[in-house]
DNA sequence: CTTGACACATACCAACCGGTATGTATGATG
DNA sequence: CATCATACATACCGGTTGGTATGTGTCAAG
């Protein structure tokens, strides 16, 4: 009846849903959905086939609520969040890319961003992703919008910029920036390469 | 002993190994190297397994094979050439841009860029794919880098503009248009893209 | 005319894949 | 106390994969 009365042996479904989320989720950030091995997913889980195929229908579905449970989220915190109600989007950003820039061995460089690469893969090969995936870039590509939107509005941006054709240049800059570093595996041509995206941005500026 | 005596009849290995080749790019662009199927890439030459490993130890040798032999030199006519001698780079680049944008299909926006989507999906499970990709990503640089350099001595780019920062940051950001316009499947969004980044261009200018 | 290297074709294999069918322990419910 | 759904574990299956071993026809050289 209560929650607290569960001991460790009593079963918690939605901890090992989350438990199977995350290990899925390292996993194709590793190798990629299509090479992502659910026998490996079960082995860093400790779990059975059992399991994942109680919680999951199919591989596919498990990949979907990756996408919409951890990527999503994770891409919220960190990239959304730090632009919602913002008056000044172009500082934010510069902000954004500096905290980046300053990661010592970003995770992005190692195997790059979780997003862009499902949607490289997935993109041409399966609709249900795709779809699922442009929601996600949708999404982001909204927030840069309204944030730029809200800096022509408070003088930061300037009058003469498409909102909508410049946030989907910031986002795919940024994420071939990732791409790029990901095959060279250099933080320094990374953090160059990013210091050329704002520079694009202080051209944004009023 | 002369070639014109060889009748249809008669076994031509290297155009079998093309056949191969173009097979095997056509079937990896589709769907990546390690989903690419060796059982699809002798359907679609009508060869067998006897034929691909005659004339390549494995699989990987095969992908090796592509990139040096397929992607390198399709890259080097579409992208280096225009850009090999010239003194006005940035005309050319953006020139470049409009032929891509002009193009009422782009094979980029339905399955992306051969060379980005290998190196997205390869850069960090094989560290072989990863050196040969970068070797051809890094001629890239090189390319458009020597052209920046020319542009500065002809007056047409700027000083204090960084050639190897900027020369990442341009071909980083094609490709993400590349691969973004992917997942959006809209060549109209491909088309705005690579508007922005002929703005970026424009800064560059003297 | 024989030999032998080349250029394939055919047949086959172990390994792994995603997925399923079935068994079982647990805990809430009536 | 009996029942029954939940939450897994175990065992298994057909299909596909990359790779190999072997057979065969062709052609050039000696």
């Amino acid at each position: 009846m209560y929650d607290a009365a569960m001991n460790v042996h009593t079963k918690a479904p939605d901890l090992t849903r989350q438990k199977l989320l995350e290990a899925a989720f390292a996993e194709i950030h590793r190798n990629g959905f299509q090479a992502a091995s659910l026998t490996q997913i079960l082995a860093d889980t400790g779990l059975t086939k059992g399991a994942l195929y109680h919680h999951f229908p199919d591989k596919k579905a498990l990949g979907l609520a990756v996408i919409e449970e951890v990527v999503r989220p994770g891409l919220a915190a960190v990239m959304f969040a730090p632009l919602a109600d913002t008056r000044q989007p172009l500082a934010a950003l510069q902000a954004l890319l500096a905290t980046k820039a300053a990661e010592d061995d970003p995770m992005v460089v190692t195997l790059g961003c979780p997003l862009n690469n499902l949607m490289q893969e997935m993109s041409p090969v399966d609709e249900g992703f795709r779809l699922q995936l442009n929601a996600v870039f949708r999404d982001w590509i909204g927030v840069v919008v309204a944030a730029l939107e809200r800096g022509k509005a408070a003088g930061e941006v300037r009058h003469d910029v498409d909102p909508e054709a410049t946030a989907f240049f910031i986002v795919s800059a940024l994420e071939g920036c990732i791409g790029m570093s990901k095959n060279t595996q250099s933080v320094t041509a990374f953090r160059g390469c990013l210091a050329q995206l704002g520079r694009y941005l202080d051209t944004l500026k009023c």
